[in-house]
DNA sequence: TATGAATGAGATTTCATTCAT
DNA sequence: AATGAATGAAATCTCATTCAT
C-alpha cells in the first residue's frame, strides 16, 4: 500500500525511480531541517540529492509536496509512538522507569526528525490566514490535539490529597507534549546547557513530577 | 533615549514621521503575526499601515530589521515582566493567588505580542546556516535562556521528600517557559479548547504542581 | 470608463504608469504579431517596451492577460466596423463604391491588427480541449458569429432570377468575413501577388459579385 | 518508394516498427489537431500513441519532425484532390452537380485532416521571424499559392455581361480556398449553425454563385 | 516627508531530448 | 526495438529594494 507511487504525470514509479525518490525526500528532510522551509530553495535539494531539478519535479509536484509527505511520515511515527506509550497507571511503582524508557524513544526519533517540525510551525502560521490550503500541508494540523487526546487518560494518576485541582487529562498531555517538544529543541539549538543523559534525566523528572503523581 | 530615531539615511525623525514609524511598526506586528515573515510581504505592512513602500525604506533599512526591532521590544517586555514576578518561595501560602495573577499579566502580553514570536523561530533556523548573520536578528538569540536564569532561582521550592530527584532551577524555567508559550499558543490556535479563565486556571495547576513544591 | 486600469495588487494607475502599460501593451501587439502567442516570450515584449520584467508584471498578472487585453480591443474595433457599415440594399446603384470604401476602412485595421488575430486562432484551439480556461482568453469565442449575424441582413441583395437557391445571410456574412480575412492574409504573408490599391480592387469585385446581388 | 523508413540513427524500419511509427504519426494528428502544435506535449502523444518517449525518438528526430510529416503527407493528399476536380467549363450544364460531389470529397478530407492544418499556422508566424528555417516546416510554405494556381483556371467562367470586372483566376482560386477551408472550419468549431448537408449545400451555392459563372 | 513606478536578481517550474538498460 | 528515468536549458513570475518626483 504504502508502497506504491506514481510520479507528477501520473506515472507508476518502479525500484529504479524509487532510490531518487528516497534520496530527494532524505535531502528535503536534511535541508528544510536545517535551512527552514522558506529559506530552503528546491535547489539545495537538488544539489543534495545529488540529482536536477528536472527530476525533483518527475516525483514531486512541488516543495510544498515534498514537505508534506515528510510531515505526514512524521505524524504517522508520533501516532505509533503515542500508541506505543504503556498506560502509566497499571505500571505499579514502576512508572518512572517505563516513562525514561519511552521518553528515550521519542528522544531518537526527535533526533531523526525534530528538526523538519520546525518548518511545519513554519507553514503554519501562513496557511490559516488563507485558507485556500495552496495544494498542500494538510498534514498534522489537529495532529497534536488528537495525539494529546491519545496520550490524556494514559497519564494523569490523580493525587491522593482531596482540595489538589485534578487537571484534564488532555490538557496535561498537551503540557507534556509541549515539555517535550520544546525541552528537545532548546536542546537540539543549544539553548539548553546539558548532556546526554542529562537532557534525559531532567526532563523525565520534570515530567513525572508533572503529570504522574 | 528611547524617544529619539533615526531615517536610514541618518535624519531626525520629527513628530510627523514618528508617526509613520509607529504605524508600520505597528502594522509590522499585525502582518508578521497573522502571516509569518517570509509569506509577509513588505505590501501587507505597507498596506495595513496606510503608507506607501518608499516611507518603509525611510525608516528601516529593511523588511528584517522592523522584525528585529518589535523583537527587540518584546524581549524588554518580557524582560520586565520577569523582573516583576514575585519570588513565589516567600510569599507563603499565597504562591498559587500570586502566580495566577502573574500568568494573568503574561497571557495579556502574549496575547498582544506572542504571535510575533513565531516570526522569530522562522528567522532562527535559517540564520545559523550560513554564520553571517545578515544584519539583524541579533534580538533574542539566547533571549531564552537568560530569563530562564532570571526566573529560575524564584520558583522551585524543593520538594520536602527526600528521594525525589530535585530539578534544576534553570531547567525549570525553561520548562516554564515552554508551558506558558505553548498553552497561550495553543489557546491561539484553536487547538486548546477551553474558555477564558478556563485556561489561565488549568495552567496555573499545571505549573504550580510542577514546579512550585 | 475604459480609462480606469489597476496594477496587479489592485492599485489605481495613474498618469505615469498609464504610459508605461500602453508601451507594453503596444510592445505586445506588436511582439504576438510578429512570432505569434507561444513563441513570443515576455522577454521579448519587455524588451520592445523598454522596461524591465518587473514592470510587466505590476500591469498584467500573465502573458495571456496581455493577449486577452489586446483581443478585446481589437473586438471593439471589429464591432464597431460592423456596425458602421451601411445597409448596402438602400444605397441604389452606389453599393459597390460603397462597399470598397468600406473594404478600405477594414484593411486599415486590418494592416493595423490582423497580425495579432493569428495569435487568437493559435490559442484558441488549444483552450476548448481542457475547458477550464487559464486565466484568460474569453475575448471573442463566439465574436466572429455575432458579427456575421449583424453583418448578414445588411448584405445579401437576392437575386431576381427564381431557381437560383438563396444563401442565408448569417453563412453568407460568414463567408464575406473569411474572405476579407483570408485576403488580408494572404496580402499580408506574401501569397498573394498584388500591389497596394489591386488587393482592394479584387476583393470588392469578389465580395460583390458573391454576396451583393 | 514511400515505404522504406530509417530510424532516427540510420537503421532500416521493418514491419515491426512500421506499426509503431504509424500510430505515433496517427497520434499526433489527434493530439496536433486537438491541442494545436505548441501545447501538446510529446508526452501526450506517447501517451496516445501507446508508446515510450525513448520510442518516439527512434523514429522522429524531433517533434516539429512529426509534423512535418504529417503537413507532408497532407499536403500531398491536397494536390491531389486539386488534381482530381473536372475542369467545370467543360461540364456543360453539369457544373453545379460536379462541383458538389468534388466538395464532399474535400469535406470528408477536411474532417480527417483539418484540424492539424491549425497548426500548420501556428508554426508558420513564428518561422519568418528568424529565418533559419528550424530544420523543418518546409512542407507547406507555397502549397496554398500552388493548389490556387493550379485550381484557377479550372473555375472561372467570365460572365457574359460587359461591365463586370473580371476575376483574375488565381485569385479566385485562393477565395476558394479560403471559403471552403473556413466553412469547414466555421462548421468543425461549431460556429457554423447547419447539419450535415445543409453545410455542403451552402458552400456548394456560394462557391458556385462567385466562382462559376 | 511621502509617494508609487520601476527594477532585476533569483526562485520555481516545464518539457523536449538523451541515455542506460 | 522498446523503455522510462534523468537531464538542464529556458521560460514565467515574485518581491525586496531603489529612485525620480
Amino acid at each position: 500500500m504504502s508502497s506504491s507511487y506514481v510520479t507528477t504525470d501520473g506515472r507508476e514509479v518502479r525500484t529504479r525511480g524509487r532510490k531518487t525518490r528516497a534520496r530527494l525526500l532524505q535531502a528535503g528532510a536534511q535541508v528544510f531541517g536545517t535551512k527552514g522551509f522558506h529559506t530552503a530553495r528546491v535547489d539545495d535539494i537538488v544539489r543534495a540529492a545529488k540529482t536536477s531539478h528536472g527530476t525533483f519535479y518527475v516525483y514531486f509536484p512541488s516543495k510544498e509536496a515534498l514537505l508534506d509527505e515528510l510531515l505526514t511520515e512524521i505524524g504517522h511515527e508520533m501516532a505509533e509512538l503515542v500508541a506505543d506509550l504503556p498506560d502509566l497507571r497499571s505500571t505499579n511503582g514502576d512508572a518512572r522507569h517505563v516513562l525514561r524508557a519511552w521518553l528515550e524513544r521519542f528522544g531518537a526519533f526527535y533526533d531523526r526528525s525534530g528538526a523538519v517540525l520546525q518548518s511545519w510551525t513554519e507553514i503554519e502560521s501562513a496557511s490559516d490566514s488563507d485558507h485556500d490550503t495552496p495544494g498542500a500541508l494538510n498534514a498534522g494540523s489537529d495532529l497534536l490535539a488528537a495525539l494529546a487526546d491519545a496520550l490524556g487518560p494514559k497519564l494523569v494518576v490523580p493525587a491522593p490529597g482531596a482540595g489538589q485541582p485534578t487537571v484534564d487529562p488532555g490538557i496535561a498531555a498537551l503540557a507534556l507534549m509541549a515539555l517535550i517538544e520544546r525541552f528537545h529543541y532548546y536542546a537540539a539549538t543549544g539553548q539548553l546547557r546539558a548532556e546526554g543523559d542529562e537532557v534525559l534525566d531532567t526532563l523525565t523528572d520534570v515530567v513525572a513530577s508533572t503529570l504522574v503523581r
